[in-house]
RNA sequence: GGGUAGAUGCCCGAGUGGCCAAUGGGAACAGACUGUAAAUCUGUCGGCGAGAGCCUACGUAGGUUCGAAUCCUACUCUACCCA
């Protein structure tokens, strides 16, 4: 493959890259690059959003480059002031741990684990002495820190910046240096952290890496970045069936965006695609299609379009919705209580918010709408339960 | 080290002794309309309870009072000014 054949497929999906002529010169080398991305093990779900950068890893892995993983254990507990304007919890080493695990499994889905190298920066993080630490602080000046806007803005707000927030750069940057990366990858709310890096490698003598930014993938609400923590996320992990019926519930306005960095459709194809179909709603069908068969394969993706198509198109009763016994705790003399029967399944967080759905007429029991708090027994079982939009549960 | 201002529900923010589970906005959830889109309209929005009502909550811990988010004391945290 040519160099120019490279680069057009790195180049997709990405909002800057640092520089391109750099990333040339490093390919024209010939000899695979060492990749390098860093995760904070902050959440325990791979989504959507995490899997943009995940994939441009891959991109370099099919090149034939070595695809670097840094597990940030040892920043997550500093944890990476980006994006919110808030001082992040630091997590333990404990809970980093239990993340990386399950994080891990589902990364193979997305990456040759067996190609890929994996690192934990407490490796080399946590051995740095205090002395050492002032020493690379004094590599790097106060201004050219705070030049970060995520900082600048908080200062202007008189919100707090805490001195271990600073750091993060910093620890970001020696992972470069101590990996010898060639490239780095990252989202844009990366591109400080990882110019950091730039400047860090050239005052250990190093070749700077170049910085390959992937834009945040906008998630379900159509505003803020996807992210577990504000529950607006597709996870890789996610059933079929709710990754699909998430997809369908993007904004339009995503749709372009969502092709471009979730799947493998050619651009050309998708372009071609949105400019040709009158309806947004008949191109989300493919991209939910698509997505789903990224992760569970195409039978697995027909399937969710054809329960789709019934339950919701069709306003139907789910073919074959999720079974789930009545809990022991929701059953007296006969009777069953809703409040109870739905908060257990999940679908409600408090007996008070299930008698407002009831009041909303947002339950309702093989289609017919619910009144009652209390029902017989023998009125359930069997039943199919709708709660709100989408939850479903055949009674046994 | 000295001074000033501040901490309220998921977020922002009003409230300065009873009428405060706490105005308002946003978010969220639900209903209608739709395409599980957007926009719009409506409703809900601390917990328990069928209900009367009970409990928990206005940074933390105490105190004053018949009664405190509101007053007092100490503490914690934050910003700003001075050094």
């Amino acid at each position: 493959m040519t160099i120019d054949e490279q680069l057009a497929i790195l180049r997709r999906g990405t909002t800057e890259i640092i520089s391109e002529a750099d990333l040339r010169k490093k390919l024209e080398k010939g000899t695979p690059l060492r990749v390098k991305l860093g995760v904070d093990p902050t959440a325990r779900d791979v989504t959507l959003g995490w899997a943009v950068v995940l994939r441009k890893l891959r991109d370099f892995q099919r090149l034939g480059h070595t695809a670097c993983l840094i597990i940030g254990d040892f920043t997550a507990q500093i944890g990476d002031p980006s994006g919110k304007s808030k001082t992040r919890k630091q997590l333990t080493r404990e809970e980093v741990h239990v993340n990386v695990d399950a994080v891990m499994q589902q990364v193979g889905k997305i990456l040759d684990r067996e190609k890929t190298q994996i690192c934990f920066n407490a490796d080399w993080l946590g051995k740095m002495t205090f002395e050492d630490v002032i020493r690379l602080c004094s590599r790097y000046t106060v201004a050219r820190i705070l030049e970060r806007d995520d900082f600048t803005k908080r200062l202007a707000e008189q919100r707090p910046v805490a001195m271990h927030e600073i750091l993060y750069p910093l620890c970001q940057g020696m992972d470069s240096v101590e990996i010898d990366a060639d490239v780095e990858i990252g989202g844009n709310d990366q591109k400080f952290n990882n110019l950091v890096g730039r400047t860090l490698m050239e005052q250990y003598g190093k070749e700077p890496q170049v910085v390959v930014l992937c834009p945040l993938l906008v998630g379900l609400d159509g505003k803020e970045k996807m992210s577990q923590s504000l529950g607006n996320y597709i996870s890789i992990i996610d059933t079929p069936n709710d990754m699909f019926g998430k997809t369908m519930s993007i904004p339009d306005s995503l749709l372009e965006n969502y092709f471009e960095l979730v799947t493998d459709v050619p651009i050309a194809e998708y372009k071609d695609l949105l400019a040709s179909t009158p309806n947004p709603r008949d191109c989300k069908v493919r991209l939910a299609r698509e997505i789903v068969a990224l992760y569970h394969g195409v039978e697995a993706a027909d399937a969710a379009v054809q329960y789709f198509v019934e339950t919701f198109s069709k306003k139907q009763q789910p073919v074959d919705a999720e079974e789930a016994e009545i809990p022991q705790e929701a059953l007296s003399e006969g009777f069953v209580s809703l409040p109870t029967l739905i908060t257990a399944l999940g679908f409600a967080k408090s007996n008070g918010a299930v008698k407002d759905l009831v009041k909303a007429g947002a339950v309702s029991l093989d289609g017919e709408k619910v009144s009652e708090l209390r029902l017989a027994e023998s009125d359930i079982r069997g039943k199919t339960l709708k709660v709100g939009k989408h939850h479903f549960r055949k009674l046994l």
